[in-house]
DNA sequence: GTACGGTATATAT
DNA sequence: TATACCGTAC
């Protein structure tokens, strides 16, 4: 309920705030508030007993959005009731339970409208709806905290040691709690309204050095709070005036000059109200905290005077003994009225075991309050040791494989993790080195960060990142030809039949025993893998991400079948070589899910974009998108006797430099010429100094093909169709 | 005329 | 949980 008409009373206090306007900092936030507005929203399946998760995914919406700004949130869900708002809860209670039978009468009368908005009224947001939410938070790294009672308390207690800069919420009561910097009407733009405690006085109406903090709670109190009702007649205005009028500390005396002091004569003031005044100011004052980093209760402010002011602390809650009991509390694993468990979620058990396994959710950066190390930066800022820390996936310790929802955890990222075609797993297909044609400022990207290393020494270390990656890939059939004996003794460097056997029909053979081999167990070929993941785009295209998006999302195709009705050819002339597809439908079938072809008819080219995927992602650096938008797409172009001749020279470089490679874009020359050049892989080089007749093997050179003018689909480009000579 | 207090209504998609 | 509106008390 909070203070009538306080924020509007605070708009001197107060002004418009922008997310971005408080970047890196640490955000504190009344979960309820948004666990109610995204539970309205879905308030007939709930009222229906439905299962939902609608109000959760409303919740993360807002988690986005502060990650987006790199602000550390950190929900904080209400606990138990306060025997004092046991009375109020109870009617709520009461109310609900009128709306919901209410709701059903009218459906069962048949006025659908009626009963929604019943059903509106009566949604209550229970605990297991909060613990979903904070499931799902635990998977991204966002810091959660039960609170033992009100969640206000916990907040402002956050912002008054440090480690939230600011709170969030709807909820006038904060400021009565003592928050300094509170962020009213939040929306999903961003935007809010930040009300500042040390501007009160403004809102006030009096000079600074009149004013302190305990004036502005009196005055709160006695216009009427959830812990007291008002005195007939009092608002804000006149508990306002009278605070000013009066230096009285002692509020003993104070309030019963009150009905004087506003000429309010049929106002009368007992000595019960003022000891329920007393209660309520410490109720607001002491109330019970939870401090994740002593794992213990506490109080929001310690007694000053004990022996005074305990007695008045009815209204703050009682502590809980069993430590572990109040931690579990905290973690939100309890109910907090019944103590049942529902989870047993634990931060130094869980921590790092799911920093290092699970990538399906993009993790927040930010170091967790529940971790041993955790300090608070007095900016909020995160340090940038912090950063380096929480990035490292491999150093996890205390993992509790014992632990039943561990398992399940483990069990669920290793089916991700199969299933996830990997851009590395591509590449590890195509393990071609480009030679002349890679854009000169992608090279230089490559190895910027290793600037000091040999590119001999990088390419040892990739190497050995990328075996790393092939032994564990089960999705990658070429992963798998690499790590069987026959295929170590076969060296086969050409995925495509049609094509090796040109190029080396002994070879050929061989492949085909192991490709039939593999087959049954991965269906999808390289190639279809490669169109999966890669973007077949115009040379005219966006740099959009939003436009990427949308292309990527209106087009979604499964090539398996279709792919396999493309005839390969290819001919091997000067050392160069040209893929060449041939279907009746190529720009269909060479569409994939996410792919994208923009043909220019007029001078009958097409262009095609590989291993774009990247792209839509939102943190493409300027840097990369410049790349994206200056790449040089691939086409073909019509000769005099209707023959195509493509080049290309390409990298693909190995697994592991996944990252940088994804930032490597094949620039096509004035007359595309396109080949293939393979990479000297480790064995190949091995392979060459130890018998020279390998040659053909570790050199996958370049054909040239003759075609004819029928239009066909070249791998790389929308041609007339070529045939070989 | 000002401020209080009760009632009605919006919140999401 | 909030605001808007309107009747009422002083």
């Amino acid at each position: 309920m909070g203070i009538t008409g306080l924020i509007k009373f605070l708009g001197k206090s107060s002004s418009d705030v922008h997310l971005k306007d408080i970047r890196g900092s640490t955000v504190v936030v009344d979960t309820y508030c948004w666990l109610h507005k995204g539970a309205f929203g879905c308030a007939e399946k709930l009222a229906m007993g439905e299962d939902t998760d609608q109000y959760m995914q409303y919740c993360m919406k807002y988690v986005e959005l502060l990650l987006r700004y790199d602000i550390k949130p950190i929900l904080v869900f209400d606990g138990r009731h306060l025997p004092a708002k046991e009375l109020t809860e109870r009617r709520r209670r009461e109310s609900r339970k009128q709306s919901r039978e209410l709701a059903s009468a009218l459906l069962r009368a048949g006025d659908k409208e009626g009963a929604r908005s019943h059903m509106r009224r009566c949604v209550d947001i229970t605990h297991e709806m909060a613990l979903r939410v904070i499931r799902e938070c635990r998977q991204r790294n966002v810091d959660c905290i039960v609170a033992p009672y009100e969640a206000d308390a916990q907040m402002a207690w956050l912002n008054k040691v440090g480690v939230a800069q600011y709170v969030i919420t709807e909820d006038s009561d904060l400021t009565l709690f003592g928050a300094s910097k509170i962020i009213f009407k939040l929306d999903l733009n961003g935007t809010g309204s930040l009300v500042e405690a040390d501007k009160f006085y403004l809102a006030m109406g009096c000079k600074r050095e009149n004013y302190n903090f305990e004036k502005f709670r009196r005055m709160c109190i006695l216009s009427g709070c959830d812990y007291l009702d008002s005195l007939p007649g009092i608002g804000l205005m006149k508990a306002c005036k009278f605070i000013l009028m009066t230096e009285q500390e002692d509020m003993w005396k104070a309030l019963r000059k009150l009905p004087a002091y506003l000429k309010m004569k049929n106002l009368q003031v007992d000595d019960e109200y003022i000891e329920q005044f007393h209660k309520a100011e410490a109720t607001f004052k002491h109330m019970y905290i939870y401090n994740p980093f002593e794992r213990r209760m506490a109080r929001l402010n310690e007694l000053t005077e004990p022996s005074t002011e305990e007695r008045y602390c009815s209204n703050a809650g009682v502590i809980i003994e069993d430590q572990e009991r109040a931690l579990q509390l905290a973690l939100g694993n309890l109910n907090p009225f019944t103590f049942e468990q529902l989870d047993n979620w634990h931060p130094d058990r869980n921590y790092r075991y799911a920093q290092a396994t699970n990538n399906k959710i993009k993790r927040a950066k930010h170091k967790s309050i529940w971790q041993e190390s955790y300090q608070p930066t007095s900016s909020g800022h995160i340090s940038k040791d912090v950063l380096k820390d929480d990035k490292c996936a491999l150093a996890f310790r205390k993992v509790d494989f014992s632990t039943k929802f561990i398992n399940e955890e483990i069990t669920e990222n290793a089916r991700v993790e199969r299933a996830k075609p990997e851009e590395a797993e591509i590449f590890s297909m195509y393990q071609y080195k480009a030679t002349a044609l890679i854009e000169p400022s992608a090279k230089r990207r490559r190895y910027s960060s290793e600037s000091n290393n040999d590119d001999a020494d990088e390419y040892k270390k990739s190497e050995a990142r990328q075996n790393v990656v092939l032994a564990h890939n089960n999705h990658n059939p070429f992963a798998k030809v690499q790590c069987t004996e026959v295929v170590k003794s076969a060296k086969t460097v050409c995925e495509n039949s049609s094509l090796l056997k040109i190029l080396s029909p002994k070879k050929a053979h061989c492949e085909t025993n192991i490709r039939k081999s593999i087959h049954s167990k991965s269906p999808k070929s390289p190639l279809d893998r490669l169109q999966e993941t890669a973007i077949v785009k115009s040379r005219f295209f966006s740099n959009n991400v939003h436009e990427v998006n949308s292309i990527k999302k209106s087009v979604s195709r499964d090539l398996s079948a279709e792919i396999n009705s493309i005839e390969k050819q290819s001919c091997q002339k000067e050392g160069k070589l040209a893929l060449l597809y041939d279907s009746p439908s190529p720009k269909q079938n060479l569409l994939g899910k996410g792919d994208e072809m923009l043909e220019d008819d007029a001078a009958s080219t097409c262009s095609l974009k590989l291993n774009t995927s990247f792209i839509a992602d939102d943190n493409v650096d300027n840097e990369s998108r410049n790349s994206i938008d200056n790449a040089i797409t691939i086409s073909g172009e019509e000769d005099n006797n209707n023959s195509i001749y493509e080049n290309i020279s390409q990298t693909i470089t190995p697994t592991s430099q996944k990252s940088k490679s994804s930032k490597m874009f094949f620039k096509s020359q004035e007359k595309q010429r396109l080949g293939l050049t393979r990479t000297k892989s480790k064995s190949a080089l091995k392979s060459q100094k130890t018998n020279g007749k390998s040659k053909s093997n570790s050199t996958l050179t370049t054909t040239t093909a003759m075609l004819h003018s029928q239009t066909r689909l070249t791998m790389f480009g929308f041609q007339k169709r070529p045939t070989l000579k």
